[in-house]
DNA sequence: GGACGGTTCTGTATCGATTTAGTTAGCCTA
DNA sequence: TAGGCTAACTAAATCGATACAGAACCGTCC
């Protein structure tokens, strides 16, 4: 098949003796021409194939391309498989889509010159999670031009969307102790400086505090301890880097295996998917949950809530989180940060 | 603080008093230029604070974005929390960003003339599964500028990537049916030609067989029915339209609430998200998986695997199938058909 | 009949880069 | 010293549209 020839809007106007204007105007401003001639350009338009105005041309001229990008810390790889930054990515969608907008994805975990180079493109950015390079935060923010909207972390000089993390998390340590532990124990989410996985010693530096919502749930689970009058710094923590079974599963072999003197009897995990992970391992081992062990997590993804025992959590809305990231991102809600509550939601694995 | 404007290349080149050509032969072709210019250049942008070529303008020019669509027969927020396009995305994300490419979604349930339109910025499509308004193939197709990649379903003219959907599903069945089943059932997924989610009668139309991947999949249950001289057509099926715990879980629960005596004792379902619906709710009603009732799946998703029951399932690799998908988009691997291979897990729920 | 207002349509500058063909400068060689 | 080559740089056309200012047309009203 002979493909015919690319053909431009231009060429289109000469074939049918009519100013480039009146076909962009046939196909953008309908009021700006008589239905006549918008329907004879249409038709030739069809006739010839030409698919309407060229989306790169398009975007120079009106400076607009109906793209947004969403920046996520991790690896697009890992990103997607998360049920938490898929939700976030959902309500993204279901707005943009709405307002006839596209999603463009990027990771802040690519040449961190590639992002606001090859993507001066988008009308703005949601910015997920804190980026591994902070050159590349000041690449786009440096800008200037796109707006940009930061979730669950704070960006100075922009808006952020976030939840209360620190009081979500000493409400459900407060929760968890009105039965008091033997041995609690807390799992966090990349808490370090450096990467870590497993026991956090004396000797690992944490991450600053305004830099990450981790600390901020630390905090939390921290005030709760020390009401009921447990010391937060005789409490044993771990870390986890990524927020996969992959990666939590040794660590948490390594906490179940203990001897049963040692081992925990309350785990407080920084995510859900920390949490079900702690659940299938002790399930595996004969533990029961919640008598011999409880556990919470945080997030309140499907997957902890479709299963029995259901998973006790803290719910934060991360769909909603999206949907209002790109309704400001669009310009339909004022550019504000906003911070949305969250739910404690008490399930079987510490009633 | 004054933005300082923003600045283009052309006024880059005359605040330095060189060409355009040499400022963008800076950024683009340091071959081009002696390594001082080049540095003066690059130093003067960085002072000025210009970012690099603007994207839009450099995609018009050179008619590469390096962006890659991909299409989405579903809409996003669906696609985004399901496994198995999540794996696929994975795979693709994996690959385009390791060359520099970056991920555009679009789902083929919006606007159709919206797709093709707000994304002649693409450099090419893929496109997953098959798409409710075949306009939108048409259209996409009838580009013919950029190229196109099917996934999961047959497209004329086009390479297409798919498993062996028949073969695998018979080999699971056959595997089922090992040990006689007295009242087997299949739970389908999207198979009928209206929109159905419960038992399908006699009166619904099935979707035609060269446009869908269920179709291969049925004929691989019934070819292993017939083969142990069980009647397919006297084999009960349910249809499911959504592959979502929300969705599933009322037609499962018809399923299961039946009296004893005719609830089935074995579902080929066709997909792990509908086995695992049933083996929870299966559960939560105290029968015993597999005494009681034994499960099959299709996908081979992480979850159905890392609990106990383990899932027996067919493994297919939805990332590597990106992967494939994204490298035949790119010209890395020939534009031809390609068909992967299957896995069959026996796990627990039908050992 | 001419001024006026409104609609419809056109000519052309412009968005911000890339790229080809061509110029200039510098050096080597015979 | 002229000729030839290469390296370094530039001028200008071009990608495919949009949008402004203005031209042409048409009917109306005084």
């Amino acid at each position: 098949m002979s493909s015919p020839r690319h053909i431009t809007l231009k060429e289109l106007a000469a074939e049918l003796g009519v100013s480039t204007a009146s076909v962009s105007n046939a196909f953008n401003r309908p009021d700006q021409l008589s239905p006549k001639l918008r329907e004879r350009i249409l038709s030739e338009a069809r006739r010839l194939g030409y698919r309407g105005p060229d989306a790169k041309a398009r975007s120079l001229r009106t400076g607009r391309s109906r793209i947004i990008a969403v920046v996520l810390a991790e690896t697009l790889t890992y990103s997607l498989n998360d049920a938490v930054a898929s939700e976030l990515l959902s309500g993204i969608a279901e707005v943009l889509d709405a307002h006839g907008h596209t999603l463009l994805l990027l990771s802040g975990r690519q040449d961190a010159s590639r992002v606001p180079g090859s993507s001066s493109i988008a009308d703005g950015f949601i910015v997920y999670g804190l980026m591994p390079s902070l050159v590349l935060l000041d690449e786009l923010q440096g800008t200037g031009r796109q707006p940009l909207v930061a979730v669950d972390f704070d960006l100075e000089g922009q808006p952020t969307v976030h939840v209360d993390d620190e009081p979500a998390c000493y409400a459900i340590a407060r929760h968890a102790l009105t039965t008091p532990p033997r041995r609690p124990a807390v799992i966090n989410l990349r808490l370090t400086e450096q990467p870590c996985n497993g026991r956090i010693g004396d000797d690992q530096a944490l991450l600053s505090a305004e830099r990450t919502i981790t600390r901020a749930r630390l905090a939390g689970f921290q005030r709760a301890f020390a009401e009921v009058g447990i010391d937060p710094a005789a409490v044993p923590m771990w870390n986890i880097e990524e927020n996969t079974f992959e990666v939590c599963a040794p660590v948490i072999e390594a906490i179940l295996d203990a001897p049963a003197d040692e081992r925990p009897d309350l785990l407080l995990c920084m995510s859900d998917r920390i949490a079900l992970t702690a659940l299938t391992l002790a399930e595996q081992r004969g533990l029961r949950v919640p008598e011999d062990l409880r556990i919470t997590g945080f997030d309140g993804i499907a997957e902890g809530q479709y299963r029995a025992p259901r998973l006790t959590t803290v719910r934060q809305d991360s769909v909603e989180k999206g949907r209002i990231a790109a309704r400001m991102i669009l310009g339909l809600s004022p550019r504000e940060d906003r911070l949305l509550s969250t739910k404690l939601i008490v399930g079987d694995t510490c009633p």
